[in-house]
DNA sequence: AGTTAAACTAGACACTGTCAAGTCATCGTC
DNA sequence: GACGATGACTTGACAGTGTCTAGTTTAACT
């Protein structure tokens, strides 16, 4: 009778848990050597069974990879809500927090947000990964409403200014992770956050004229 | 006599050329399938070698990346300058104009931008590529040193206001590229050029006060 | 002309992703 | 409880990959 086994014990056919299990796994190896090292085979291997079985759950590695994302998209969803509820109750500090989060997220998790936006590695019709992303951007943009609300812009200031707080944060985290001359000149996780408060001070007049 | 074949002609066995010719294969085939989709096989079967032969030039596919990403950013460099030239002679107007030239590189050449930030497939011990990125981000230091020299900011300013720029263009440009949501309230490369153009009328005053 | 080094070719090896056939266990129905 | 269907795996095959090594050919140098 065939049995897995996994360091000499009987483990089940049947795993109960695989899909949890190679998330899991996918985590582990994503945080020991990045995106291009990770293969669905060593994410079996260290899930315990053969190669072939992830594809009765995630299909192939695209569709692993995607859910990955699409829990990090929820995570950083969390992260923005804790960072927000927890700001004081002005409406640009509450999106000074947002931001904040974004950028924590990033620096927290590199290899988890590096994937995030790896739209070649990504099947973006997965529902999962579509409403977890549209989550943190309805947040992100009802947050930028209510600053303009407040301040008594016109509806029409709405795009230009999601466009310019969003690129600021996500160049500002993308080029913390991928490019040595920003990152050595910003410092470390604590200086990169100063920096954006800095930066996000600044800004301020341009969202509240 | 043993001689390289290309469709029925008989090739030399030195090809003389082979560096460039890799270099050729490697921009057309990123053009077609992306960075994900890319081989040293399939470059050197489209260079007409067999697949040892890139090590001779670039040592591995890393190698041959950085010296491609290198290439990328000379020409980054080329029209980061030629568009400064061409730009009205005041300070915060070539400031603009380089990070045109920046969006429309990236917007241009997606797989080569991409590429050029990819940290975990490039070696950034390589000379060349350091002297291009530096040589890069020299210039639009020196530009922003001259828009805060002609407004009379101090010298402190020079680290925000830098981090604030390449930040504002480098996520504009990456979420253009990598995120739909983004990129479709946007528009195309032409509603992305307005978008910088408006975002940057806007935030003339964070940099001249 | 002879020697050395550069510039290749060709093959081997281990690993990968994907697919298909087969096996085992669970679930639903009778 | 038996049986059939289906889910959840294992196993193997195949084509492709990157890297390494041995061997061959050509260019450069003396």
């Amino acid at each position: 009778m065939a049995k897995r086994e996994t360091s000499g014990v009987e483990t089940p056919y049947h795993h109960g848990a695989l899909r949890e299990a190679l998330l899991a796994a996918t985590e582990a190896l994503l945080d020991e050597a990045g995106l291009e090292k990770f293969t669905l085979r060593e994410c079996a291997r260290r899930a315990g069974v053969s190669h072939g079985a992830p594809a009765h759950h995630f299909g192939d590695a695209r569709g692993l990879l995607t859910a990955f994302a699409a829990q990090s998209f929820e995570q950083l969803g969390a992260r923005t809500s804790d960072y927000m509820a927890r700001a004081e109750k002005r409406p640009y500090e509450r999106l000074v927090a947002n931001g904040l989060a974004y950028l924590d997220h990033a620096l927290g998790n590199p290899h988890r947000f590096r994937l995030m936006f790896r739209s070649d590695r990504l099947d973006h019709t997965d529902p999962a990964l579509g409403r977890a992303a549209i989550a943190v951007y309805d947040q992100f943009e009802s947050c930028m409403r209510a600053v303009l609300g407040a301040a008594g812009r016109p509806d029409a200031d709405l795009g230009p200014c999601t466009a310019l707080a969003w690129s600021l944060v996500h160049g500002m985290a993308t080029l913390m992770l991928d490019n040595g001359m920003f990152a050595c000149r910003v410092g470390d996780h604590e200086a990169a956050r100063a920096m954006f408060l800095d930066l996000m001070r600044r800004s301020r007049p341009l969202f509240e004229g």
